[in-house]
DNA sequence: GCCAACGTTGGC
DNA sequence: GCCAACGTTGGC
C-alpha cells in the first residue's frame, strides 16, 4: 500500500466536485508530465490511499482523502483532436498517456492549509515542500499521511 | 547530445 | 501579476 498526494486546482476540479462524481469517481486526466505518468502507469494501486491537494488557490491545502480506484489504462483525451490534452505523437496502438481512476475516500473535519503543513517539523521532508517542485502526483509517506489525516480531524 | 528558447507550475 | 524553478522542444 502506497500513499501519493495528487494536486487539482480547485477553480477546475475540487474536491468537493469528486464528491459529486457518479461513483464519486474521475479519471485523473490531463497529466502530461512523464514522471507523474510514471507514477500512474507503474506504481499506483488500486486502494492506495491519496491526499486531495488544492493548488494555485487562495489557501492551497489538502481537501480530503481519497483512493486508487482502478488499474492503469490510456488516458483517452490524448486521442481526441477537440481536446486540450490531445496529444497528435499518441496512438491508440501506441499511447503515450496513461491514468487511474481517483475516489472520494473520506472527508477531513477541517482543511488542512499549506501554511499548516510547513509548520510541523515531521513534515519538513515532504517532496511537496521542496523548492521548485512542481509535480502534479507525489509520493508521500505513511507518516506523512497519517499525520496529515490526523490535522485534518 | 548540447543547450537556448520557450512554456508551465504554483506560491506569493 | 510576478517570477523562480523546472520540463520540453528542436536546431545544430
Amino acid at each position: 500500500m502506497k500513499y501519493w498526494l495528487m494536486k487539482s486546482e480547485p477553480d477546475v476540479f475540487s474536491f468537493n466536485d469528486l464528491k459529486k462524481r457518479p461513483k464519486k469517481t474521475e479519471p485523473w486526466n490531463g497529466v502530461r508530465n512523464y514522471q507523474a505518468r510514471n507514477f500512474m502507469r507503474d506504481e499506483m494501486k488500486i486502494d492506495d490511499l491519496v491526499l486531495f491537494y488544492h493548488s494555485s488557490c487562495e489557501i492551497p491545502g489538502v481537501a480530503g482523502i481519497a483512493r486508487v480506484s482502478s488499474e492503469t489504462y490510456p488516458d483517452s483525451t490524448q486521442f481526441d483532436q477537440k481536446s486540450e490534452y490531445f496529444d497528435p505523437k499518441a496512438t491508440v496502438e501506441n499511447p503515450r498517456w496513461f491514468l487511474i481512476d481517483v475516489t472520494f475516500k473520506a472527508d477531513m473535519k477541517s482543511f488542512v492549509s499549506l501554511e499548516e503543513i510547513k509548520k510541523h517539523k515531521i513534515l519538513s521532508g515532504m517532496k511537496l515542500l521542496q523548492k521548485g517542485n512542481r509535480l502534479s502526483i507525489l509520493p508521500v509517506t505513511r507518516e506523512e499521511f497519517e499525520f496529515i489525516v490526523q490535522l485534518g480531524n
